[in-house]
DNA sequence: CAGGATCCTATCCGATACTG
DNA sequence: CAGTATCGGATAGGATCCTG
């Protein structure tokens, strides 16, 4: 949505209608911003992990939910999977450009949250 | 990893210990990234909207979670609420400085994201 | 118009058990 | 190690009704 593109001009009824939750984008935007979908992206932009890694890395996650947050943004082309077929098996996920695309914004997102919530110890 | 933002204090045993859920920001994360926090936040950026406007701005948001997500935005410092005790009563919401500040890398993701999903063509 | 209060359902999510 | 499957409790969230 570009800064003032609200369109606001169709009187067809519907004034503000700008982001609706049939668009596309609103499916990975809910991945993305899912409880844990966010963490993952975070803790991933600086280095690929391993499954145990990250649920080591984001504390409180369980299984299943890393899991089922990875399998959804892989399924979004936002992180990719890669399986060593050794034994035991390896299995490593990283990003992908478009996960990295939208990992920055998230990690700034986190960044100002945080700086905001501690001033004065930060930086 | 650490991104500049995590004391990274080293926890017994605990590699990979960025952010966690007792993180203070985590909650203002959870906020804001909660179903309707990140439309919210969105919708503000451009104008400030009265309580109605935003209902019919945000597609498929029910009242009550209107309502609900706007005073945890409210809490958290992120939007002010601005009553007119008329007849009938008007409340205005707008972004906060702090607000403002999250707003941007929100509308950045949600940017990229669309773009990603509608290449070339542009809504 | 802006919401609170209630009720009720879908889903989220953790715990546990099991598999390759 | 890296998952899947299932169960069940907690909670998010929608619908409806009601109030200032």
């Amino acid at each position: 949505m570009e800064e003032g593109a609200q369109p606001r001009q169709a009187e067809t009824g519907k004034r503000y209608d700008v982001f609706h939750t049939d668009c596309p984008a609103s499916d990975v935007v809910d991945h993305v911003t899912s409880k844990w979908g966010i963490w993952v992206l975070i803790a991933l932009r600086s280095n690929d992990l391993r499954f145990y890694e990250l649920r080591e890395s984001i504390q409180g996650i369980s299984e299943k939910m890393l899991a089922q947050t990875l399998r959804a943004l892989a399924q979004d082309g936002l992180v990719w999977r890669e399986v060593e077929p050794t034994v035991p098996p390896q299995v490593t996920y990283g990003l992908t450009e478009f996960g990295g695309d939208v990992g920055e914004p998230l990690t700034e997102l986190f960044d100002r949250i945080t700086r905001r919530l501690s001033p004065g110890s930060e930086r």
